[in-house]
DNA sequence: GGATTATAATTGTCTGGACAGCCATTGTTT
DNA sequence: AAACAATGGCTGTCCAGACAATTATAATCC
């Protein structure tokens, strides 16, 4: 039985250097995403889920307007209420509408929510080491330098990942 | 009117640099991979699907076994049929009985699929150039190499990614 | 060689991401 | 102050990603 195409020598060419690149960031975030996805299935939450914790605990026991949230996010959450549900149905922030500003909402984490951010503590970090430990820490500071690099350009001024 | 932590100094804190390598990764394949997005979905496609094309033209005129497609994809297709069927759909490509094996199909591109990706050929360079243009030479290389080197520990043996 | 196991693809279903339209509220303009 | 525009959030809907169950076929194991 013929076997076509399996492995045909230098099988894959690119367009362009900048093409090869970006290929290469999107391959390599799928295979390090799947190990937090795993990670992040047990507990039932979605990594944004998880970034929307994060900030919130960061700002504790301040609370944050919704937009302040979601300007700081990873990726863009555009059905930003139904993350906010979620979290809120289990009881992880609470949300009060601005007295000044009666459209938007203030959030806050609640106890609830920061104990279940340390019970993620620990097995988070590992994953992370999981996925990224066998850089060296030149590389993973010039890998991040790199990565900031690539992405400045495409930043809006007032964003902070810029 | 108060604005709580808007821009909290050094607002961004990580808990490991793998962490932070990791989360410039992910930030910086959103914010990239947006510009794509846009670019494809003027042709009605999805990355996903132009990445098989693109693999099946390099096969051309020889037909490729449809696993061995989706073990070259960029990111996992669970739902790998009905991809297909989205291009089987507009013509671009062809779906064969395996005559050795009956359950498995090969795989070739149309003609009207190698226009279709002529086609799109010089907007999306453009668009890999917007991307990640602003980088020298050297940087994609090396950009390159170390998200290589990220990735390698979690590709399968027999990844062409690897 | 018949039973069991593995593989390829399809299908149903669920969830998250995305977008448009909506309502309520606030800000701006004249 | 009335009209209009802009903003913040909510909802309906659609589509892709994910997973489990199913069918068909092939390979393997007594």
């Amino acid at each position: 039985m013929v076997m076509a195409n399996a492995r045909a020598g230098k099988a894959r060419r690119f367009d362009s250097s900048e093409q090869e690149a970006y290929l290469g960031l999107w391959r390599s975030y799928d295979r390090l995403r799947e190990l937090e996805d795993e990670l992040f299935a047990k507990w039932d939450i979605t990594n944004q889920q998880y970034n929307v914790l994060r900030l919130l605990e960061a700002a504790h026991p301040k609370t944050v307007a919704t937009q302040s949230v979601l300007k700081r996010l990873v990726s863009r959450a555009p059905d930003a209420t139904r993350v906010l549900d979620k979290l809120a149905g289990r009881h992880w922030i609470r949300r009060e509408r601005s007295p000044d500003d009666r459209r938007a909402y203030w959030l806050g984490i609640t106890g609830a929510g920061i104990a279940a951010l340390k019970e993620m503590a620990e097995p988070l970090r590992a994953c992370h080491k999981a996925q990224l430990g066998h850089l060296t820490p030149a590389q993973l500071k010039q890998l991040t330098a790199l990565l900031q690099a690539a992405r400045e350009p495409h930043e809006s001024d007032d964003s902070p990942w810029k």
